[in-house]
DNA sequence: AAGGCGTGGAC
DNA sequence: TGTCCAAGCCT
């Protein structure tokens, strides 16, 4: 869950319900995906949520003890696997996370660095006899110290041997941001009664998520009933969103309150919204 | 090996 | 208001 997410918005709207619903790792691989993306909604990067309930089901019983193993499961990367195994079980693992990646920047003074010279740095660093400990501080460091905008220099306890101390924003050289595309599709909410037809996506994108159409080409017979702006990582979104009642053939038709029982992303809570009023 | 991948906090 | 960015991973 941590993963490119804040603390403060997992612990205080995921973390403890996720687990009261999957209370053990066999819990969470007995369940629908279905149920744990629910459990997920809102919270992004749903790829994270199909990955854990793949590793769980990769576990059987237990979770693995080593970092070495630990990588192998589904989701779990070079940082997520070392800071499990330094946290829980004790091995002299650095991590590399936001945090620690913009100190190793500024402390070496680099203005770019390929992946391995980072973990290469960051190996360099790490107390071995208390890998819990340094990598506790280092992901503290840089969320109150050495933080991306206004870091305090004259506070940090690395000054000293700091080599990008007093000019903490010359590293790394920022990349040059090319702007995000906007799409414009309709949003079709197709009604039969107090039925809606909704879909669920296959792709990566969204995968396992359950929406409403959308479609670049505007039906005959269909009413506007408003407009919905979203930003995604990589794309906006910049629709229209018409009601129809033509009989589609569809297999999945829900009444507002069994909507309310699917995992939706947040442009079709948004759309959801519209229908509701 | 860049780019895909969500959402909301913070300023 | 827009912009940056977060306990990264996968392809």
């Amino acid at each position: 869950m941590l993963q490119q997410t804040q603390v403060k918005t997992v612990l205080e709207r995921y973390y403890f319900p996720f687990l009261q619903q999957f209370p053990t790792l066999q819990a969470l691989a007995h369940a629908s995906l279905d149920e744990v993306l629910k459990m997920w909604e809102g919270l992004g990067y749903y790829s994270r949520a199909r990955n854990l309930h793949k590793a769980a089901q990769m576990c059987r019983t237990e979770l693995p003890k080593s970092a070495k193993e630990l990588e192998l499961l589904a989701g779990i990367g070079t940082s997520t696997a070392h800071a499990i195994a330094s946290f829980a079980y004790g091995e002299a693992l650095p991590i590399l996370d936001a945090n620690v990646k913009r100190i190793l920047y500024r402390y070496f003074a680099l203005k770019e660095a390929k992946p391995s010279e980072l973990w290469s740095k960051s190996y360099e660093l790490l107390d071995a006899s208390n890998a819990y400990d340094f990598n506790q501080a280092m992901m503290d460091l840089g969320a109150m110290v050495c933080t991306p905008k206004n870091p305090q220099c004259p506070l940090c306890p690395l000054a000293d041997a700091c080599q990008g101390v007093g000019s903490p924003h010359d590293y790394p050289t920022p990349k040059p941001k090319k702007q995000k595309p906007i799409k414009t599709p309709y949003i079709l909410v197709y009604q039969h009664g107090e039925k809606f037809a909704l879909f669920q996506n296959h792709k990566r994108f969204l995968g396992g998520l359950w929406g409403f159409k959308q479609s670049d080409s505007k039906p005959s017979k269909s009413k506007k009933i408003g407009e919905i702006t979203h930003h995604y990582s990589h794309f906006g979104l910049k629709c229209n969103v018409l009601l129809s009642s033509d009989a589609i053939e569809h297999k999945h038709w829900f009444s507002l309150k069994e909507i309310e029982a699917l995992a939706l992303s947040g442009v079709d809570k948004k759309v959801l919204a519209l229908l509701v009023v």
